[in-house]
DNA sequence: GCCGCGCCTTGATCCGTATCAAGTTCCCGC
DNA sequence: GCGGGAACTTGATACGGATCAAGGCGCGGC
């Protein structure tokens, strides 16, 4: 077989690399790779998969952001999860959803074949390893997110999540990192245990504090991470979400 | 070797079998296990680890009861998973411990050399997939209980606590399933999200409706468990705790 | 340009849980 | 049995966030 270097292959612009995959996967198993995947866009708001459904295929977020969410029968919903690029979805050995999986905004997945993909993971010890390390993070992110929802004030909560997302989506400019909330305020709101209102205000209570500064409600930016960080209630440089 | 059948092999009261191994494991992989455990108990309060600490180990609950915990700077601590008999305590690629681990009731463990159960995992086909069987099992649950403190009552949230303790310790008898509660009302609240006091009187409530009976603060009796299910907030058969 | 509809903000009020404060019961050692 | 302390219960009050209720803003369609 005549391959490009791996740098400027095909699966390039397809971050499975990042994360289940990453750059040290030989040529083989990108190739393996490559002949399972095929991509998908969701629009915004669209349903990915319901709890529950069958799963048929395992994914990679090239672009855009999607939620895991639970709910409960009188409709009170709980976000779970929150996907961004490069981050995984699903898992091989699982043949049914356990989660709701929505498109926030537009998102275009990178999917393989679950069926293929865990038998790839059988006979590739590093595709195995990786997968048990972003499981392991995963779980750390959750309970990360247990801490927050059981203790943080509103105040604290929404100071955590504009973290992680500066931390994940910012651009650093001259005046600070600066991005464009992916979620409305409901979605915020269902991530973090409260209503939208109470974000709205405490978004509100931010920019009168000048932890952040905003350009209409989605965009953002932070001039001094540290000090919301020092909102977020983390002291150290907690490493949440996965 | 000799070996007697495995029912009855000298590791049948380390329930090292029921969750990180299984009884479908071969005796091989029982005598290499053999090879590296040791038992030790922890007294009730004391520390088994602190976050951040060097953790030379991985190890099974034998008996008793211990927890995961993060605290925030303040003081404010939040239980981010419950270890009972025969749950799973550490990750075998790890050297660091990610929560304070901390024995509530007496805790009898099973420990194993880290870095050797790793490499037995190498190895070991069955005992990797087992592992991860378990670190997704207790991704499910921590995203479960993410719904719990995000959205739930505080009625609710004792009401769900009760009905695990109830489906994990509970003795079935001619009145109901009995068991005797291995936390504190503050340990509980920890779990919850919720303060001791809030817990007492939720305690209360349940008692006056009738969805549970006590004795004493600790020994509980749950004459009807779908009826202290609906009190949960769980329509389904939920699949709550690690 | 202007209309309409999400999405967001802000205000007023309510309610559930936290907080503060006594008591009471249980359990363990002597 | 008796004393002491931890765990628990119960009450009164405070307060943060939910709920209810108007607007305001921004953006796409025509």
């Amino acid at each position: 077989m005549e391959l490009a270097p791996l740098a400027t292959r095909q699966c390039q612009d397809c971050p499975i690399r990042t994360r289940a995959v990453c750059s040290r996967c030989s040529d083989d198993e990108l190739v393996a790779l490559e002949e399972i995947k095929f991509y998908r866009t969701y629009p915004a708001g669209s349903t990915i998969v319901w709890a529950g459904d069958a799963m048929p295929f395992v994914a990679s977020v090239v672009s855009g952001c999607a939620s895991l969410t639970r709910s409960m029968a009188d409709g009170r919903t709980q976000m779970v999860g929150l996907l961004l690029q490069s981050d995984f979805l699903g898992d091989p050995s699982r043949t049914e959803a356990r989660f709701d999986v929505t498109a926030v905004s537009n998102v275009l997945l990178c999917h393989f074949d679950r069926e293929r993909f865990a038998r790839l993971t059988e006979t590739n010890a590093h595709v195995r390893g990786r997968l048990l390390e972003m499981t392991l993070d995963e779980l750390d992110a959750a309970r990360e997110w247990m801490l927050l929802l059981g203790r943080k004030t509103a105040q604290e909560k929404v100071a955590s999540l504009l973290v992680i997302f500066a931390r994940r989506l910012g651009q650093q400019t001259p005046d600070g990192l600066q991005f464009d909330l992916p979620l409305t305020r409901e979605a915020m709101a269902n991530y973090l245990g409260l209503t939208l209102e109470t974000v709205s205000r405490q978004v509100a209570v931010l920019r009168k504090t000048g932890a952040i500064r905003t350009q209409g409600a989605r965009h953002m930016l932070v001039p001094d991470l540290d000090a919301l960080l020092g909102a977020s209630g983390d002291d150290d440089d907690g490493d949440v979400l996965a």
